[in-house]
DNA sequence: CTCAGATCCTGTGCGC
DNA sequence: TGCGCACAGGATCTGA
């Protein structure tokens, strides 16, 4: 669920919930996520406000009036706002309770995510510290995926899923946009010319602001409980269409795990070398 | 340093 | 209907 569009879909939908309301109590029910949910989150920071609600990559970060909780969604974290009393799930790990009466619940199955509390400036974390630009922002371009992807063998894919170089391109946005760029995914970043890394960039950023524009539809069913399937599904050219025909030109769609990530392409649209023989 | 693979965990959907 | 297996939107760690 939780891809960079969907992240900030969440923060908008929250935001006026959350904003300036005080914490009530946070009610731990399962603390073992990928790292244990920090000790001051436990039955912790009553009275502290909310004074921001901030997305740094998948990263959603309550700036309090004492600190900072930061949560990720892992892959099967969500949030979600309801109404004092409403009965939890199995999934539902933590409720954020507000004085407004309204809970900040989050529901995740796998329990890949994270609820940490960070008592000072969340920048300097580990987690944090390492994170390459923004997509969306102008320190993200063309000639800085150059820069970046000389000499390196690694598969294309692979490299821009890499959070030290971009943060923000999961699975499905990172098959997308090489679709639409026109890139093999398993080419080596490496032998991308300064036009492709030009129109990778031009793509991510497409891909990832048309996703985050129909966020909207995510608006609805986030505050159901039963959600709808991926909202993105209709516009989605190559990922998840295994041996369906290309939209563009018919060909059959490829697939095979690149960095441990299944990746599906269209071998007319994205040829894997101009020139060279495979060897 | 670089890169591929294993790993954390539960749910779902498929073939048998 | 049940069982076993493959796979799932992420990110980190290990080891070659």
């Amino acid at each position: 669920m939780p891809e960079l569009p969907e992240v900030e879909t969440t923060r908008l939908a929250i935001t006026p919930f959350l904003m300036n309301q005080t914490i009530r109590r946070i009610h731990v029910r399962q603390g073992r996520l990928r790292l244990p949910v920090s000790p001051e989150l436990h039955n912790g920071c009553q009275g502290l406000h909310i004074v921001a609600i901030i997305r740094r990559a998948k990263y959603l970060l309550l700036q309090l009036s004492d600190g900072f909780v930061l949560i990720h969604l892992g892959m099967s974290g969500h949030l979600q706002i309801v109404a004092e009393g409403t009965l939890a799930g199995k999934h539902a790990h933590i409720d954020l309770v507000l004085e407004s009466g309204d809970i900040l619940r989050y529901h995740d199955p796998r329990r890949f995510g994270l609820w940490l509390y960070l008592p000072h400036s969340p920048y300097q974390h580990p987690l944090l510290a390492h994170l390459g630009p923004e997509p969306l922002s102008d320190l993200f371009h063309g000639d800085y995926i150059w820069q970046r992807a000389r000499n390196k063998k690694q598969a294309v894919k692979s490299f821009i899923m890499s959070n030290d170089i971009v943060v923000g391109v999961g699975n499905i946005y990172a098959t997308e946009s090489l679709f639409l760029s026109a890139i093999h995914p398993q080419r080596p970043a490496g032998s991308l010319t300064e036009t492709e890394c030009d129109r990778l960039a031009q793509h991510i950023k497409q891909v990832l602001q048309q996703a985050i524009a129909v966020g909207g539809t995510t608006l609805q069913d986030f505050y159901s409980p039963d959600g709808k399937p991926g909202y993105f599904a209709n516009n989605l050219y190559v990922y998840g269409r295994k041996n369906q025909a290309c939209l563009c030109c018919q060909s059959t769609i490829d697939a095979a795990r690149i960095g441990g990530r299944t990746s599906a392409w269209c071998p007319q649209c994205q040829p894997l070398d101009n020139d060279l023989p495979i060897t």
